[in-house]
RNA sequence: GCCGACAUAGCUCAGCGGUAGAGCAGCUGUUUCGUAAACAGCAGGUCCUCGGUUCAAAUCCGAGUGUCGGCUCCA
């Protein structure tokens, strides 16, 4: 089915929320073109309000320091992003801390000089010559581009507008503030390479990140969030909550601890449970599968580079990047009714794409992944109500969590296989089951995948961060039709089902990533690996705390005994940094009572509960899966 | 894949041409304790790998691998 997106974002990655919004998409079947880098979208810098302005002067005002410093640097673009300002540069060699601490330097030295920036307009011809003689390709190329596109819209040539401010002058639409000294408390935060204009095959620029806020208290705020998010990374908390671990002879594919495998169970429990109750049919299918399954699905032709290949005794194998085709031989298997529809085949396929090195990142960009993917076939008179259901699903699941689903709808593309009449019909009823569930969405026109209209589900994280997870899509061609499907309808004809591919988590990886930094870790009792444990205070206590992890263990709830010599203080220190909802402290008191002092994550304290009611209380609490 | 940075004990990190360090964790002993760290001792390293420079390399240089921040890609 599709598959995770790659919005993998950082609150450190100040671009993240501007990169988000054009290419957050989750892999559907086939390529889907953006078109970025335009001209336009070049001299659009992003300033649209007051921050923005200033964000995007305080790229004019780094630029400058940038050239003071290296006199025939050649300028990219410098726009104004979400929390800040980049500007690309092309420099003689590789910037260093010092340098961005010397560019720190040259910008504050502007902005106590309180340049006011000028706006100035010249005819066409005279900018292209201004740029030219300064020096500055990539100021020329953009004017060309305005030049062509003018050409081809038959429109005369626009005229070339630049601002100043002292002895710098960049193209620039503007807006800016009215001078340096306008400019507020700010921060210069990375370097990084950015390719001109976004392609691989120009060159490669050196980008300096910064961030810039009216006040010193946003500014402050600012970097607290990231060390927040600092806080929170799951790749950081992984280690220290000892759930997974990534190892060099395995790049891309994390390895499960004995917790974190805990909690993948606990989650693949919770959602077979809907899919048993809502009538899906687990099966499972071979990871390692010949080329000619791929060639039949295209997958070859458009997605070899992202597979792993492999050959034995003169055959070409691949490992599956996806499940959906293989879900094909099963429902081809024998002769399908239509009253056998929908036939909802649910698979937790491994799956293993061979993701280019440098986008690996912990769980949220991984080589090998495991997906609660299921594949339907149904009649096209079965579409809506099947969608609707599914939308349940979605909230069904989140709601276990407190996440708010939001879903995007994206309708079909210009390049869209299948006869318009089946995707009108397919998109209404799409339409229809989305406005029945009574949520807001949001309409991306055309953004479905080639073969499919489709939801994807993105959801916020307690930073605000957007991830995409779940994805619903309707395919009208792929399945049915190069896999040649079909059912029997009531006048005995073969006829060809509609299919949905659906995630509900997504991959269990990234679900697993997202909900550790969701929680910074403190998992819901429900789900968080180890539930409880019990701290006997004393040696003398140790059979009692013994006797009640046997009655918990006896319901299925995950405790453990701290057993150590270590003091009660330095076990319930420890239990705190696991995050372990409940700490049960046994003492004199307790044991002859049969009673718990209950301590929880909070620093909550409840005395005197007894070893019984504490049971029932955790068992329906775990049942509840209460946020 | 591309640009840059980083890789030292299980973890977090210091050391940056001249005998490998700390805290935590671990082990041993003592301690048996009432809500976020008892005390003492011991052990622990191919300083990522390979090559080079040097009398001498964890330290400088090159290549490789991995990770991180971006870019690109992402059926």
């Amino acid at each position: 089915m599709g598959d995770r997106d790659e919005s993998q974002k950082q609150a450190a990655d100040a671009k993240a929320a501007v990169s988000s919004a054009v290419d957050a998409d989750e892999a559907p079947l086939f390529f889907e073109t953006l078109v970025r880098g335009s001209a336009e979208e070049l001299l659009d810098a992003g300033a649209h309000g007051d921050l923005d302005s200033m964000r995007h002067s305080s790229a004019h005002v780094m630029a400058e320091a940038v050239q003071s410093i290296f006199p025939g640097a050649q300028l990219g673009i410098g726009p104004a992003i979400e929390d800040g300002f980049y500007y690309d540069f092309l420099l003689p060699r590789p910037l260093t801390p010092d340098d961005l601490a010397a560019i720190e330097t040259g910008m504050r030295a502007s902005i106590a000089a309180d340049h006011p920036f000028v706006r100035n307009e010249v005819s066409f011809h005279e900018g292209k010559e201004l740029f030219e003689k300064m020096g500055q390709p990539f100021k020329v190329e953009i004017l060309d581009d305005l030049a062509a596109k003018a050409m081809a819209a038959g429109t005369p040539l626009p005229p070339t507008t630049t601002y100043r401010h002292g002895t710098f002058v960049d193209l620039c639409k503007g807006p800016h503030v009215a001078s340096t000294g306008k400019i507020g408390p700010f921060k210069l935060m990375t370097v990084a390479g950015a390719y001109w204009r976004g392609s691989e095959k120009r060159p490669m620029l050196q980008r300096i990140y910064g961030t810039v806020w009216s006040t010193q208290e946003d500014l402050d705020a600012y970097l607290a969030r990231l060390e927040e998010a600092k806080r929170r990374d799951h790749r950081r908390l992984g280690v220290q909550l000892d759930l997974f671990s990534f190892h060099d002879v395995s790049p891309g594919s994390a390895f499960w601890h004995p917790k974190g495998q805990r909690l993948w169970r606990t989650l693949e429990t919770a959602i077979r449970e809907v899919q048993d109750k809502r009538g899906y049919q687990e099966v499972s299918t071979p990871m390692l599968v010949h080329k000619k399954l791929w060639e039949q699905s295209g997958h070859w032709a458009n997605y070899q580079d992202n597979m792993f290949v492999m050959e034995s005794e003169g055959q070409t194998f691949s490992l599956k990047p996806m499940n959906c085709p293989l879900s094909t031989f099963i429902y081809k298997s024998k002769l399908r009714s239509y009253r056998d529809l929908p036939l909802r085949l649910s698979d937790f396929g491994r799956l293993h794409r061979n993701e280019r090195s440098g986008t690996l990142s912990g769980l949220t960009r991984v080589r090998h992944f495991v997906q609660d993917d299921a594949h339907i076939y149904l009649r096209p008179d079965q579409l809506q109500g099947e969608i609707k259901a599914l939308l349940g699903e979605v909230y069904e699941v989140y709601g276990w969590f407190g996440l708010d689903p939001k879903f995007t709808f994206g309708t079909r593309p210009d390049k869209a296989l299948g006869a318009q009449e089946l995707w009108d019909t397919a998109e209404t009823q799409i339409k229809a089951a989305l406005d029945e569930l009574g949520k807001p969405y949001r309409i991306k026109p055309k953004d479905g995948a080639f073969y499919a209209p489709k939801i994807d589900i993105q959801i916020e994280d307690a930073l605000g961060r957007e991830w995409q997870t779940a994805t619903i899509q309707v395919d009208l061609v792929m399945l049915p039709e190069r896999f040649d499907c079909t059912y029997i309808d009531e006048n005995g004809e073969a006829v060809r089902p509609m299919t949905i591919h659906r995630a509900v988590y997504g991959s269990l990886e990234r679900f697993i990533g997202v909900l550790t930094e969701h929680f910074a870790g403190a998992f819901p009792v429900w789900c968080a690996p180890v539930q409880a444990v019990v701290i006997p205070i004393a040696d003398r206590h140790v059979d009692g705390a013994r006797e009640l992890e046997a009655l918990l263990k006896a319901r299925k709830l995950r405790v453990e005994v701290d057993a150590s010599d270590n003091r009660m203080q330095n076990k319930i220190r420890l239990a705190q940094e696991q995050k372990v909802p409940y700490m049960l402290v046994l003492g004199d008191r307790e044991i002859e009572a049969k009673t718990v002092a209950i301590r929880n994550r909070a620093g909550e304290q409840e005395n005197g509960v007894t070893w019984d009611a504490f049971v029932e209380r955790l068992a329906d609490e775990t049942a509840a899966r209460r946020p």
